[in-house]
Parts: structure tokens; C-alpha cells; sequence
DNA sequence: CATTAATGATACTGTACAGTACGGTACGGT
DNA sequence: ACCGTACCGTACTGTACAGTATCATTAATG
């Protein structure tokens, strides 16, 4: 089993063991030795998949992306009523950037953008494209039945400008080492907040 | 004038210089050869100002700050009516971040955040930190007026929110190098929606 | 002016690390 | 058993760079 199994086995322990220390310390923090010591095996063989450091991390961002998908395909917004709607996908995305790792990504994504900027177009479809994607789907539905008004731009707009809203100012306070993402439920005032005020805007009457 | 003025400007070249650079190219991708190659000097001199590179990095980091915060102070929302308020806050926020080098300041201080803590809290303080203060006290006057609703938490809070709801997306596409941030008018309609989904809401009637 | 402190030019040290070379070793196919 | 391919271990090369050391030069002070 060595091109088949051996070798897809091996290549997923250097991308998962690289992804840990690139995370963890960033591109320029972590040696091919580093990883090699985590993994065993040698130079020859990471060389022979990936061909430099840069491909290597191509590939760890790759993989990144594949699980970042993971937690927020799940959700099913489909004929839940707004305020539903919109507190399940708040609390859904508060929850996944409550994971270190995902504002880790965010950072090394960032960090590494002028160097490699496939894999942060990459990054940016598959994390935080596609939340507003879920939530524009969603919108259009509602807007399409007259729930919503018309005149306020595309749905895909008015996604991001709830989500954004929300996450915001914890992830760069969390990109900025100031404070971690917390994890919310349903009844946290600071996601029911902004769901009213998105809702009904905020003058009076 | 040697402690008095010929060492301080030469002490403001070296860190404009540097800011330059580490704007441009990253922590990791200047080296102090690379700085003294523009101010002239040498090592010695840096060395007995800054004390290490991180210690020049830190000088970097104020000037920075300092510089993010002008053009912000200028704005006087004060009496405005809440539809004007937002529509230049808005206005003048994303302005700011069409500036590249203030795209380039959030990277740096990103990148850096784990092994500089300070600075990016220094950052943090100095840039995000303003804009929404400065709204958050205007809205807390027109709170305390009776014109917004009470019941949709801190000023200081709803302010992020709306400058979030603004920034996030477009930053992150620009820190991410997918797309730059755009000038913006009075009339763009990118933050007439945003200022009137913030003040109505989303639900029809 | 002379003395002293600050600055300049430059060479050096030590280290970290990407990428290469190469001889040896397990393992699958036939 | 034999061969070839993929893998291992490790040593080596070249380079980049932070930080130090040395000595020459310039500028402030009295």
C-alpha cells in the first residue's frame, strides 16, 4: 500500500501535524524540522509530496478550509420564522469562532495573504463566505414572500451586515490577543440585541 | 543639540523608515540592514535608541497609532440629526480604511498580536477603539433624549454595531487581498442601506 | 581648542533554516 | 529470490540575519 494508502496516510499526518504547529506559532515560526519531528520521516518524502514549504502550507490551508465547512452546513434556516433564523445563525458563528483554532486560521490566513494570496481567497470562499451565503438564501426566501422590506440592497449585503455586526469586534479583539470569542446560547443578550436591532432598527416608535 | 534635536529626528527617521517597511513587507521580511539602508547610520545608534528589533517594532507600532487617530478626531457629530451622524461616521470610517497603509497597520498588528501583545493592544486602543467611541457618545446623548428605544443595550455597544456591520466584510476582503476598500460618498448607497436598515430595521412596515 | 560623549562604517559571530545530496532500508510486484 | 520504487536518516550547502565588537569620525560642552 504505498502509493495508495501508506502514502495518502503519511501525507495527511505531515498536513495535519504542520497545520497544529503552523497555527500554533505561524508560517515563519515552524521549521520543515519541526514538522518532520512530529511526524518521524524525512526531507526526501515531505519534499516529494509538496515540493517546498510553501506547497505544504497550501495544503495545510486546504485543509483548514475543509473543516472549517463542517459545523455551519448543518444548519437548516429553511421556513424558521426571522428572529429564529437570524438568532441560530448568530449564535452558530459566535460558536465556531469560539474555537481557537478558527481565529488561529483567521490570523495565519491574514498573515501569509501578500505571500500566498490563492490560499486566503481560498480560505475567505470557504470560512466566512460562506455563513452570509446560508443567511442570504435565507433572506431572499423571506424577502421573496414579502416579510421584508425591498428598498435595502441585495440579501447577500444585508446577510453580511447582521453577521458582521455580531462578530466583528470579538474577533479582532480576539486577532489582537485582547480577549477570546466566548461561547453564546440562544438567550445571550448580546446576540438577542442584535437581532432586534436588526430586526427593527433602532429610533424609537 | 545633540540629545535635544539632531538625535530625535534622527530617532523619527529611523521609525518612519521602519514603519514604512514593516507596512510593506512584514516583521519577518525587513531586516535592520534593510532600515539603515534608507535612514543612513548605523547599528550602533539603532541599537542604543531601540535596544532590539522588537524595541524599534514597539516605536513602529505608537507612531502608528498616533497617526491612525487624526483623522478621526476631526469629526464632530455633536446636534447632528441620527441619519446625518451615522451616514459621516460611515463615511469617514471606511474612508479611513481605503487608505492602504491602514489596511497594511491592521495586518502587522494581526501578525504580530502573539509575540507583541502590547502593541496590538496599543493598537487596538488607539484605531477601532475611537471611532466607535466617538459614536457611542453620540448616541448616548440622542438616548438620553428619547429618540432611541432603551431597551437594545449599551450606546457603546450599538455602535459597534453599525461600524461593524460597515467594516467587516470589506476589511477582511482587503486583509485577505481579494478586493481593496473603496472611497466612499455621502450618497453611496452601499452605506445608505446600512444607515437605514441600522435606524428601521429590516422588517417590513 | 580640547575633551568627552554620541554616531558612523564595517567586519565578525553565532545561529537558524530552506533546500539538496546520497547512501542505506523496507516493501510490493513478479 | 530479485528488482525497483518509495521512504528513511543524516549530513551538507548556502544564505540571511540579529546582535556584538572595534575603531574612526563627528559634534556638543567647558
Amino acid at each position: 500500500m504505498p502509493k495508495t494508502e501508506r502514502a495518502q496516510q503519511k501525507r495527511d499526518a505531515i498536513v495535519k501535524a504542520a497545520s497544529v504547529l503552523f497555527l500554533e506559532r505561524g508560517f515563519n515560526g515552524v521549521s520543515l524540522d519541526d514538522v518532520l519531528q512530529v511526524t518521524g520521516g524525512s526531507k526526501s518524502t515531505l519534499y516529494s509530496y509538496f515540493g517546498s514549504k510553501d506547497g505544504l502550507f497550501e495544503a495545510v490551508i486546504l485543509r483548514i478550509c475543509d473543516e472549517a465547512l463542517i459545523p455551519l452546513r448543518a444548519l437548516e434556516l429553511h421556513h424558521l420564522p426571522l428572529r429564529e433564523a437570524l438568532t441560530r445563525m448568530g449564535v452558530s458563528v459566535l460558536n465556531v469562532l469560539s474555537e481557537p483554532v478558527a481565529v488561529e486560521a483567521y490570523r495565519l490566513a491574514i498573515s501569509e495573504a501578500p505571500r500566498h494570496p490563492e490560499a486566503a481567497r481560498a480560505y475567505y470562499e470557504a470560512a466566512p463566505n460562506v455563513a452570509a451565503g446560508i443567511l442570504a438564501t435565507y433572506l431572499a426566501e423571506r424577502q421573496a414572500a414579502g416579510e421584508l422590506r425591498g428598498d435595502l440592497g441585495e440579501p447577500r449585503r444585508l446577510a453580511s451586515l447582521f453577521i458582521d455586526s455580531l462578530v466583528h469586534n470579538l474577533l479582532m479583539k480576539a486577532l489582537l490577543g485582547i480577549a477570546p470569542v466566548l461561547r453564546r446560547d440562544e438567550d445571550d443578550p448580546f446576540v438577542r440585541d442584535a437581532v432586534e436591532a436588526f430586526m427593527h432598527g433602532l429610533v424609537r416608535g
